[in-house]
DNA sequence: CAGGTATCCTAC
DNA sequence: TAAGGTAGGATACCTG
């Protein structure tokens, strides 16, 4: 039976045919727009490697002895010419050898590397597939419906896709294996499948959480919950072990998610899974994957490699067909930026009003007294922790925005979910080189130390306060350069002839050839990618205007998508190791970048404005403003209150003003926000604005209140000294803040406001245990790690890369003496902190900024309020 | 106690 | 091995 739908693929393998002749099956595990699951199995595509000779440009007909010798190797299949590709030696003849499977590259690659170059040599099948074919993750595919289980759509069932012996054998006969657990399996070549725009797929989530025993770490209960496109099934496990973890691999298999996720999941759930699967099943590989077989492929011996979750050393796990996605990830690597990442805490910062979500009820760190004593509560506090993840992650938009960059970046799901910016970017660049006959280097691997290549200009900025400022700053600054100089590998000019067509970078005379000679395969890219968000951003006004919040919202992902990528290019290029990086690629960008701002800067302190301060894109200039203007907006009522729409009014037309000037084409200098007071203590990176346009707001920057390993104390101290400040109050600041200092010094101060919190990495065992020595010099040296593992002796969660709140209790000795801040989980009293620890670091840090107006940290901890201050 | 090193976190 | 970049501020600890 012929099937043909939309569908967006989740992730992707191969499976070697050895049969006569031997083939290479693309198994593509997808989900449908209506919401099926689908193992696509493809057929057709044969893995390959690209050569050249070494060395200079030779005519083709030079080569045939080499060929022919090629041709001899027991791997290679077919040799095809496929003509002059572009290389950093120039254009050479290229061939193409297929070999029967992909497997067998490394291998062939290592055999010939001597004798010719080899190219497209290390590319993963699936993403040839995706190359070769033109395709993204939205797909649409037609093919032979080969199984339909009871979840597939009506019309796909008929005597024969219903029928598990038959359907076995037929997915057989195109070279699959046994009954993949989807809800269909579909046969189908290549030339089935077409691109398609973007749409939302209704993915389906399975997020699950194990109670486990800190005695003997044995598994004592678990929950899960399937979210099927907004619907969501609770379920319960107690018992036996080996029934709990049964259950929970049995439920994964018949519902069959894309996306598996809970909350530190990757550092604790999983590895326990792996971990218990090997106390239960010892060698034997089938009661294993009846307790941990969640990999999307058939339950059978032969499958045994890619039935369980892997991973390599202390990187992401994979499980075959399906998405781990860590809702403690995906916290940590967000904007939320919470102080502290335990899940109680970051359920409170996400909902405070809702009580259910996070009221405390079990002591974690007494989990065994807690299951003997009350599992139904344990219970029950066990299911809330699988919902809360589902919630984060829909909080977060996290599935939306992989989805969206897997569109833009067209590779799969996983992909733009597990994998790194190079891949991202090696997906466009590839498919361009292949089209634009451009050889594709192998990535250069083992250790390569290099000289640092400059960044960006950071000005001097003058302690004290500046009035009425504008920011300007340049839109995609390093994307706009790399297009307006058509800077690229294939560009770039790499002996020392000179041309007046070239882009010459301003110091070193990096060159590029001239767009008209040859267009850059990255200022391409760039520029269609910049063409797109623009579409994208006109299309969510437009869902917007319509009422359309569904539209909107795909838009706006995609828009935002754009933006993350185009950004990604230059940090690739400028890495080290990327396939087709040049050491002058990245150090002539960042000069042209320097250059051009240095430039306006000395542009526009000679006509005679105070350039205040300029970090790589930005420029912050003092408007010629009346200077009796007031700072405060006054109330509309008030005399002043003229004097100071003017000076808004003059500081938005002198920031248009600047804009206009400075603006050229491909360096577009926008206007971005007036301020009517900015101040920094005289740090680079470090400022604070009263912004009036485009919105009133105060605009704070690396201040510690940005800071996550701040204090809550400080944090709110600074800002509502930064307040006071902007509003000319400068006395009133220093006397609120001595206040504190005061509570503090008197402990008054409530310890839940004194929590530190930094993150502390570690390598995990594979007992569960972490080792800290292998990545600190001196762990017992730093004192978040020993809050870590006092932590682990309480019996508390850990897991590496996480952050530890900490309280000090003593700063006289040394190392300083630090408590585990454990009041969020489990019922106990704050340590008794350190007032003077305290005093001093409020001091020094509220120091520094009052220091602009003359008065020192040690005034501000002396405590007296110098009520002489009025002398003056 | 000054100065150097290791480490974290942020701005862009 | 696998891998986006540099600039910059700040803190704790250790050494001499």
């Amino acid at each position: 039976m012929q099937w043909e739908e939309e569908m967006c693929i989740v992730s992707g393998n191969n499976r070697a045919v050895d049969g006569k002749p031997p083939k290479t099956v693309v198994e593509l595990w997808c989900r449908t727009r209506s919401g099926h699951s689908v193992t696509l199995l493809v057929d057709g595509l044969r893995p390959y490697l690209v050569v050249a000779e070494s060395g200079s440009p030779r005519p083709a007909s030079e080569s045939a002895a080499g060929l022919d010798y090629l041709r001899g190797m027991d791997e290679v299949v077919e040799i095809t010419s496929v003509g002059d590709k572009w290389t950093r030696l120039g254009e050479k003849p290229h061939w193409k050898i297929e070999v029967r499977q992909p497997y067998e590259i490394r291998r062939l690659r290592k055999r010939i590397q001597d004798a010719w170059v080899v190219t497209s040599a290390d590319i993963l099948f699936v993403q040839r597939l995706l190359l070769d074919c033109d395709l993204g993750p939205h797909i649409l595919a037609r093919g032979e419906v080969l199984w339909a289980g009871e979840r597939a759509p009506l019309e796909a069932r008929d005597e024969q896709t219903s029928d598990r012996a038959i359907a076995a054998g037929r997915i057989a006969d195109v070279g699959g294996v046994g009954i993949y657990p989807t809800d269909m399996v579909v046969s189908c070549t290549l030339d089935n499948l077409a691109k398609t725009e973007p749409f939302r797929t209704p993915f389906v989530t399975f997020s699950f959480d194990l109670e486990t025993s800190i005695q003997s770490n044995r598994i004592l209960c678990a929950a899960a919950v399937i979210d099927r496109g907004g619907e969501r099934s609770e379920h319960t496990f107690r018992g036996e072990e080996g029934d709990i973890m049964e259950g929970l691999t049995s439920l994964v298999r018949l519902e069959d998610p894309d996306i598996i996720t809970g909350y530190n999941i990757d550092n604790f759930d999983l590895p326990r899974m792996e971990e218990r699967t090997d106390v239960l099943a010892g060698r034997s590989k089938m009661e294993a994957a009846a307790l941990y077989g969640w990999g999307r492929v058939p339950m059978l011996q032969s499958e045994n490699k890619r039935l369980f979750p892997t991973r390599q050393q202390n990187r992401v796990w994979r499980i075959p067909g399906r998405i781990p996605l860590d809702a403690w990830w995906q916290v940590h690597t967000s904007t939320l930026r919470p102080q502290r990442e335990t899940l109680s805490y970051v359920s409170k910062l996400l909902w405070p009003e809702d009580e259910d979500k996070h009221k405390l009820d079990i002591d974690a760190s007494q989990m065994d007294r807690e299951w003997a004593e009350r599992p139904d509560e344990v219970l029950e506090y066990c299911v809330r922790d699988t919902v809360l993840p589902l919630d984060i992650l829909g909080r977060l938009q996290s599935v939306a925005r992989k989805e969206a960059l897997a569109s833009v970046s067209m590779t799969t799901v996983e992909t733009a979910s597990a994998g790194t910016t190079s891949q991202w970017i090696d997906s466009l660049v590839i498919r361009l080189a292949d089209r634009s006959n451009v050889a594709v280097p192998t990535t250069n691997s083992g250790p390569r130390r290099r000289d640092q290549i400059a960044g960006g200009y950071v000005h001097e900025v003058d302690a004290g306060i500046s009035p009425w400022v504008v920011v300007l700053d340049f839109k995609s600054m390093y994307p706009s350069i790399m297009i307006a100089n058509n800077i690229c590998p294939t560009t770039l000019v790499r002996d020392d002839s000179t041309d007046d067509s070239y882009n010459v970078s301003p110091t070193t005379h990096t060159s590029y050839r001239s767009k008209d000679e040859r267009i850059g395969l990255v200022p391409h890219l760039l520029e269609q990618l910049m063409q797109s968000r623009d579409k994208h951003k006109a299309a969510l006004t437009a869902a917007r205007d319509a009422g359309d919040e569904a539209e909107a919202f795909l838009q706006d992902q995609m828009q935002y998508a754009v933006k993350i990528l185009m950004n990604s290019f230059y940090g690739v290029f400028a890495s080290s190791f990327y396939r087709f990086t040049h050491p002058d690629i990245g150090a002539s960008i960042t000069e042209w970048a320097r250059h051009n701002i240095r430039d306006i800067i000395a542009q526009v302190e000679s006509d005679g404005h105070k350039v205040v301060y300029s970090d790589t894109d930005s420029i912050f200039v003092r408007a010629p403003v009346n200077k009796q203007a007031p700072i405060n907006r006054p109330d509309e009522g008030e005399e002043s209150f003229v004097d100071w729409e003017e000076a808004k009014r003059e500081t938005l037309q002198f920031g248009e003003r600047l804009a206009e000037r400075f603006t050229r084409e491909g360096a577009e200098l926008e206007f971005e926000t007036a301020l009517s007071a900015f101040f920094s203590h005289g740090a680079k990176k470090r400022y604070v604005g009263r912004v009036v346009w485009p919105r009133e707001e105060m605009l704070i920057r690396g201040y510690e209140v940005r800071r996550t390993d701040s204090f809550a104390l400080l944090t709110s101290t600074m800002t509502e000294m930064f307040e006071m400040i902007l509003s000319g109050e400068e006395w009133a600041a220093v006397e609120m803040t001595k206040a504190v200092i005061d509570d503090v010094k008197g402990r008054k101060v409530d310890a839940a406001d004194l929590v530190i919190s930094r993150s502390c990495k570690g390598t995990l065992r594979r007992n569960g245990t972490v080792d800290f020595s292998k990545i600190y010099d001196n762990p017992d040296g730093l004192p978040y790690v020993r809050a870590a593992k006092e932590r682990i002796r309480r019996g508390l969660p850990f897991t590496p890369g996480m952050k530890v709140g900490y309280i000090v209790i003593n700063a006289k000795s040394s190392p300083m003496t630090v408590e585990p801040w454990l009041v969020d989980e489990i019922d106990e009293d704050p340590p008794k902190y350190d007032p003077d620890y305290y005093a001093r670091r409020l001091a020094k840090s509220l120091g520094r900024i009052t220091e602009a107006f003359g008065w020192s940290e040690a005034e501000l901890l002396s405590g007296s309020r110098q009520q002489s201050i009025f002398d003056f």
